[in-house]
RNA sequence: GCUGGCGUAGCUCAACCGGUAGAGCAGCUGACUUGUAAUCAGCAGGUUGGGGGUUCAAGUCCUCUCGCCAGCUCCA
């Protein structure tokens, strides 16, 4: 059944206009304008499908989602591209034995083997080999055969992944393939009817991947496109994705002058005064939220002992990661976690039940050697600093407590509109503690979030090695998502360190330990800030507020004496006192995305008025200094 | 770490098949005193990421190394 795929164009094009509120996401917006449709991508979402939907909807950029009733269709569209794309390579490369070839989010890819290395111009003649076999409009047939015939077919064509594959499936289960003229692949399915169905395709990139995602497999060559049903949709994307690249945090951070990586420290960064602003703008709202929930802030030593690291088991699981030094000839280690300098705060003195739930927050600086393929601008470096805190309670405290920790997430999120997904990691094959302990802590984990109402899907086999968690996932520029947030339920760590509070009883008891980080770190949440804002940071953390721009320089004292009242009054201000055209300098002050901008000329000074150009809605027109100070400063306090 | 690609001035990019590095913006200096997204002129700026090699000659070819990018693996 060939359906049609929806595509909605907001903001500024031509063929489809429409009025919204400023800031709401497109989901928002939707569910305002098409309420049927809403239901349809929140349908898509909830199986990941579907993108942009958190995207925030920016003044001229052309937004669409590709999503809804058909997305099932577009699914088989690109998967019958990569069959294609895999015909093609057949063709012109003999010699080339596939691996798997999926459609994903965005696109499709295909892992394939060949003593050919592929190049970006190999792309091209793929891409020209592609068109003829769309052309060719050869029909899909799908057939059911016997394993054994099946076994025999891609043996025969020496398909020697198809076969493993095969293997691995149950003995009595009939194998599904699809053939296209003489391309066969091993293949659930579903497909469009014939090649000739896939009218707007692109190779985008060329990229290694280990057979099966094992880092001990081979490396396999895997060819990145993506297909859609019109050409005109192909180009959107197109369009999207180029949309994307401007607002990533690398370019931006350069641009803003907010941090900078350099070679002689290879995933440490440095963060300019810039950036620091809006690192210390968000460290202060978490201070201020974490006071207001109950927490108590503590800091502790980057260096610790190896023996304490012994005793953590981070020696044991999690030594490769982590960096040593020595002092007077004993070893000691860098930290790549807090929770052990928390416990030697918490073990300190004697607590009692009355006391609990304790909660204490860190911004700890960790270093852990990554791998430097996986560094990744802001979002994946060495050293980095968690806002991490930990709980300690009773173990009839763990629910409420846990509701209270997802509570404090969502809240502080929202002041960034920020949407998230939760995950909820189960135990790991290297892990520490027995199965039952694993059991309860994950149930705790589970039911919280069910009594809460967040929405989760699970991850087995992924929580750390002390615990399971849950993890808190927000989106970049390019829809690739980043675990910020986290809760781990920690049943080891007390044990290991005889952690004790002293009962009603007067007796000894073990109590229960939560590890959590709410930006995760501040590094990777500032990034994910900084493409989240496209750069525009809101008024409360931009790093310069307000900009001052002169007409000539007979306004200079003026000019000064401005600065002076907003700067008294906290507001990070600058004045461009250079000699430049009045165009000039707002183009600049744009360019840098500063909230606010005062033209000064004769006449505001005069009248003791300010000409309030803002950044967004450009030119407001002159207004008495008074009420433009009295109006920033509020909206400065509502963090809007 | 792995696979592939890339690395030229602060930034964005030029330099045919090897012939000895060039532009715009930014910076500095000067002129202009300017009304809502780039005023004009001049100056300065690079051992082409680093080491080694091939060659009469290397930004260009080979090699080692460092870093960056995409993806894989891993993860906040």
């Amino acid at each position: 059944m060939e359906k049609e795929m929806i595509k909605i164009s907001f903001a500024v094009n031509p063929d489809y206009k429409i009025e919204v509120e400023k800031g709401l996401t497109i989901l928002e917006i939707v569910a305002q304008k098409a309420p049927k449709l809403y239901k349809l991508i929140l349908a898509a979402k909830a199986n990941g499908k579907g993108i942009g939907l958190g995207d925030r909807v920016e003044e001229d950029s052309l937004i669409q989602i590709f999503t809804g009733a058909d997305e099932e269709g577009l699914h088989a569209l690109r998967h019958t591209a990569s069959h294609i794309m895999a015909q093609a390579v057949q063709r012109l490369f003999p010699d080339t034995k596939l691996a798997i070839g999926p459609a994903i989010a965005n696109g499709f890819y295909y892992d394939l083997d060949s003593a050919h290395v592929f190049t970006p111009d190999d792309l091209t003649a793929i891409e020209t080999e592609m068109a003829k076999i769309v052309e060719e409009d050869i029909p899909l047939v799908h057939e059911i055969l016997p394993r054994d015939k099946a076994l025999e077919l891609f043996s025969g064509l020496g398909a020697i992944y198809k076969v493993e594959l095969i293997n691995e499936l149950p003995e009595d289960m009939p194998i599904s393939i699809y053939r296209q003229g003489d391309f066969i692949d091993l293949c659930a399915g579903p497909h469009v009817s014939s090649t000739g169905k896939v009218k707007a395709f692109k190779l985008q990139s060329l990229a290694g991947a280990y057979w099966r995602g094992d880092e001990k497999n081979k490396m396999l060559q895997r060819i990145y496109g993506t297909a859609f049903a019109k050409k005109t949709e192909l180009d959107a994307y197109l369009k999207l994705l180029e949309e994307a690249a401007a607002r990533d945090h690398r370019k931006l951070g350069r641009e803003l002058d907010l941090f900078s990586l350099q070679d002689e420290g290879p995933g440490f960064p440095f963060f300019h005064p810039h950036g620091m602003v809006i690192r210390n703008e968000i460290e202060k709202l978490w201070r201020e939220l974490h006071f207001a929930f109950g927490y108590d802030e503590i800091k502790t030593p980057v260096i610790l002992s190896r023996d304490l690291w012994i005793q953590s088991g981070h020696w044991e699981h999690y030594r490769n990661n982590m960096y040593f030094t020595e002092i007077d000839e004993a070893p000691y280690a860098i930290k790549p976690m807090n929770c052990p300098g928390c416990i030697l705060v918490y073990r300190a003195h004697h607590h009692s039940y009355r006391e609990l739930p304790i909660r204490m927050c860190e911004m700890g600086l960790v270093h852990r050697h990554e791998l430097s393929g996986a560094l990744h601008g802001l979002m994946r470096v060495r050293a980095f600093t968690q806002d991490d805190a930990h709980i300690f309670m009773l173990p009839g405290q763990i629910k409420d407590e846990i509701k209270k920790v997802i509570e404090l997430f969502d809240k502080v999120y929202s002041v960034y509109g920020l949407k998230y997904h939760a995950e909820l990691s189960t135990k790991p094959e290297k892990a520490m503690g027995d199965d039952a302990i694993w059991e309860v802590a994950t149930e705790a984990l589970r039911e919280a979030m069910e009594e809460y109402g967040l929405k989760y899907k699970v991850n087995p086999g992924d929580g750390a090695f002390y615990g399971p968690k849950i993890d808190f996932h927000l989106e970049d520029s390019l829809g690739r998502t980043w675990q910020c947030g986290t809760i781990q339920l920690d049943m080891q760590m007390p044990e290991k360190f005889d952690l004790t509070y002293i009962g009603e009883d007067g007796q000894k008891h073990r109590p229960v330990m939560i590890h959590r980080a709410l930006y995760g770190s501040m590094e990777r949440f500032i990034g994910i800030l900084i493409e989240h804002y496209a750069g525009a940071f809101p008024l409360w953390m931009a790093p310069v507020q307000v900009k001052i721009l002169p007409i000539t320089d007979r306004q200079t004292e003026y000019a000064q004496k401005l600065k002076e009242a907003l700067f008294k009054e906290k507001i990070r201000v600058t004045v461009d006192e250079r000699n430049e055209k009045i165009g000039y300098k707002i183009r600049e002050a744009q360019v840098q995305k500063i909230p606010y901008m005062l033209v000064i000329g004769d006449k505001e000074m005069e009248e003791g008025k300010v000409a309030v150009r803002k950044r967004k809605e450009g030119d407001l027109g002159a207004q008495d200094f008074a009420n433009f100070l009295t109006a920033i400063k509020n909206e400065i306090a509502e963090k809007a």
